[in-house]
DNA sequence: GACCTGCTGCGGACTG
């Protein structure tokens, strides 16, 4: 008989799993535990819920055990990017480690510091803790972080995917890199805990940079049970603007089907499908969120239902999102969650029947996590109902109206959906604002440092590889330079704190490297509701829909930022500002297919089908099968069919030959201009070679989008808007395709 | 035309 992956772990551990009554072990975990035991970096990926973290955990603990139990130092670190997520999981293992006579540790910011100092008088065992709290421990106290993490045999980090190719990925890239190095490993093996995505090899090389070849990718099995999917379109007359109800109108036009109100025939088709079962429903922004819930709420009382459609996102307080966790995971009453991505994330929320999403979403990878909510029950599909409203255009209107881009991105991101692919993670980034914040926490921690050794730590064998020597330089200079004062250099030529540097280490500000706004509490007698951004204003007396309800503003405390409220029957949706983001090339390319092809597409209802027939016909009439770029008005419409950031760099190009224009929605559109001007001046950008990217990027404006690029200087600035927001290196080809069959016309 | 995440340290006084 072949020696199963059971009998290869240790004794305790193979108690407990016959304690637990398992039928079996799990596929991902079968492959998952020789191959741990084995050692090495390795990437365990399976859907939410498919048993990663026992996967990894049970012959971790079976290494550990067979080490023998010691208290000089700490043996695993598990890194998770929420703490909600850390609590779930020592629940998990708790047992398990106490099974095995292993301690297991929690840390983060709720844990109370007598615990934290326990833990580090006696390191042992396995310890679950955020990037954010490690990064405290290293720079507190980096003279101990040898003797705590020595013997450590591995870090685990969960929710690998979520750290790949952010801000806070790079730090904890960089954590571990750091300490690797003050204990004088080589290496320490790595595990990551990761969602399928396309192409694993991306999620080996985020947890090893510079070697992601040497990991090992186990899959675990998908064990669904199939996929029902439907898209569903609904045409939407424009209100005519005289029946304008608001006040303040300007808005309500520009944007009819955003944030102002729910389209009746979606509101009833949305309460039909969704009530009387358990589901989520990502409405895609927070003001979406407070609006639907809001709409169905109201429609459960005119029904005289009670209540069954709960708000979840990130203003929300805390313990009123874990109510709807609460009410979803272990309440028989059926509950439906109108969400944001705060429900994409692995906190344990059990099956749900449908998942339900409002217009197309703005990733692939973010469609396919939402989808794993749903079908987990042996026998039940996976079930998904895209509802997209599309306004329907009169004569007059704006061209690119008829083409039903929102429909037409869906169907393009349902199609990338079923071919399996899903965007990569960006790579081309410097990080400065990382680094500079990575700079200032290894002089903490090593109590000051050369700049070679720097340089090494950080960009030679550390994660920030796209920083050459040269530009290390530029950076550290730019940090002492005297009007900033980030750091300062000893006389033997050692990097120091420097004044500004020392206020910010003083501050809570040193531990997280994402930027986060201020805000006020809202407050309902007691309770807190949940926070409202300072930047927009609000006034005693308004009314705000706020967690599905509405509210009157009573007081608003700028000096307490508190804004206390009470029910009222009337209100209106919250403002919450946003960042806009970047849809990959596939998808744009693919929505050309879709309006240029025939393709049937059978998930579509009879009224998305209409709709996309409208929409050929449109782009048939407009020219666009022909050519990318097409009159309009006084100028011309430009379509590149190509991803966001291709998209702004063309109109960056366009705008520095003279030519005045804006770009919206996969659309570049030029004023004043004919069809032979900008042939002219694509011709141009597709014959010239790349053009340099700096003077490119320093047209645009610099908005600082990273929590320390405040110190960058406008020359750094530019750098960084030219590496991470554009795409220099394709201009010429993207001029030269959007140009094609356009010297016809001209 | 967006979304999400996180967070010191210390010694001495007091209580049971």
């Amino acid at each position: 008989m072949p020696r199963s992956a059971f009998d290869q772990l240790a004794e305790p551990v193979r108690r407990w799993i016959w304690q637990q009554k398992w039928p079996s072990l799990r596929d991902v975990q079968e492959k998952a535990i020789p191959a741990v035991l084995a050692g090495g970096d390795i990437v365990i990926s399976a859907r939410t819920a498919a048993g990663k973290t026992e996967a990894a955990f049970l012959p971790l603990l079976s290494r550990i055990a067979s080490n023998g139990r010691s208290a000089d130092g700490f043996a695993v670190l598990y890194v998770s990017p929420l703490k909600a997520l850390i609590n779930d999981q020592h629940r998990r293992l708790e047992s398990l480690c106490e099974a095995c006579d292993i301690l297991l540790h929690k840390w983060h910011g709720d844990v109370s510091e007598d615990a934290k100092a326990r833990a580090r008088k006696r390191p042992s065992g396995l310890v679950l803790i955020t990037p954010e709290s490690l990064e405290a421990l290293l720079v507190r106290r980096g003279r101990e972080a040898p003797r705590l993490f020595s013997r450590l045999d591995a870090f685990v980090i969960d929710e690998l995917h979520a750290f790949i190719g952010t801000e806070r990925g790079m730090q904890l890239q960089s954590i571990l890199n750091r300490i690797e190095v003050a204990t004088g490993r080589e290496r320490i093996d790595r595990i990551g805990l990761s969602a399928t995505l396309g192409d694993m090899h991306l999620a080996a090389e985020a947890l090893r940079p510079g070697a992601g070849g040497s990991v090992s990718i186990i899959e675990g099995v998908d064990e669904g049970n199939g996929l029902k999917l439907q898209i569903r379109g609904y045409a939407i007359e424009r209100p005519a603007s005289a029946d304008d109800e608001t006040q303040d109108g300007g808005d309500e036009r520009r944007d009819p089907f955003g944030a102002s109100s729910v389209p009746d025939r979606l509101a009833s088709d949305l309460f039909r499908f969704l009530r009387g079962r358990s589901n989520l429903l990502f409405a895609g922004s927070r003001v979406n969120v407070e609006i639907y819930t809001d709409r169905l709420s109201e429609m459960c009382r005119a029904n005289s239902f009670p209540n069954e459609f709960f708000a979840h996102h990130g203003n929300l307080a805390k313990a009123m999102r874990e109510e709807v966790e609460h009410r979803l995971r272990d309440d028989p009453r059926p509950t439906t969650a109108v969400a944001t991505m705060t429900l994409e994330l692995g906190i344990d929320i059990g099956d749900v029947e449908t998942v339900a999403q409002i217009g197309p979403g703005f990733s692939v990878a973010s469609l396919r996590q939402r989808l794993g909510r749903s079908g987990r029950r042996p026998g039940k599909p996976a079930k998904l109902r895209i509802f997209v409203p599309e306004p329907v255009a009169g004569p007059g209107d704006h061209p690119v109206d008829r083409l039903h881009l929102g429909l037409v991105q869906s169907i393009a991101m349902v199609e990338c959906l079923l071919e399996n692919w899903c965007e990569p993670p960006a790579d081309a980034g410097l990080h400065l604002s990382t680094l500079i914040h990575q700079i200032l926490a290894a002089i903490l921690q090593t109590g000051g440092l050369k700049p070679a050794s720097a340089w090494q730590l950080l960009c030679g064998r550390g994660p920030f590889r796209n920083v050459d020597k040269g530009l290390f330089a530029d950076l550290l200079r730019r940090m002492a330079h005297p009007d900033v004062r980030l750091i300062e250099q000893s006389p033997q030529g050692l990097l120091m704190i420097g004044e500004t540097g020392e206020q910010i280490a003083e501050s809570h500000e040193l531990y997280a490297v994402f930027m986060t706004e201020k805000e006020y509490r809202i407050i309902h007698e007691a309770r807190v509701l949940g926070t409202y951004p300072l930047s927009s204003p609000v006034a005693p007396n308004e009314t705000l829909i706020f967690a599905g309800r509405r509210w009157r503003i009573l007081d608003v405390d700028d000096h307490a930022r508190v804004i206390a409220v009470q029910p009222t029957r009337a209100g209106k949706p919250p403002y919450f500002a946003g960042d806009g983001g970047a849809i990959h090339d596939k998808i744009v390319s693919k929505m050309q297919d879709i309006l240029a092809g025939g393709n049937v597409f059978t998930y579509l209802d009879t009224e998305a089908v209409g709709l996309l027939n409208a929409a050929r016909s449109a782009f048939r009439d407009l020219g666009l099968h022909e050519r990318s770029v097409i009159p309009h008005g006084e100028g011309v419409l430009v379509f590149p069919w190509a991803g966001t950031r291709k998209l702004r760099t063309l109109l960056a190009a366009l705008l520095a030959s003279e030519l005045k224009g804006s770009a919206a929605w996969h659309v570049i559109e030029i004023q004043e201009v004919d069809l032979e001007g900008v042939a002219h001046h694509l011709k141009r950008i597709a014959d010239a070679p790349p053009p340099d990217g700096i003077t490119l990027a320093a047209r645009l404006a610099q908005p600082q989008l990273a929590k320390f690029d405040r110190f960058l200087s406008p020359e750094l600035m530019n750098l960084v808007t030219a590496k991470e927001r554009l795409d220099i290196p394709e201009l010429p080809s993207v001029a030269s395709a959007t140009l094609r069959n356009l010297s016809r016309v001209v």
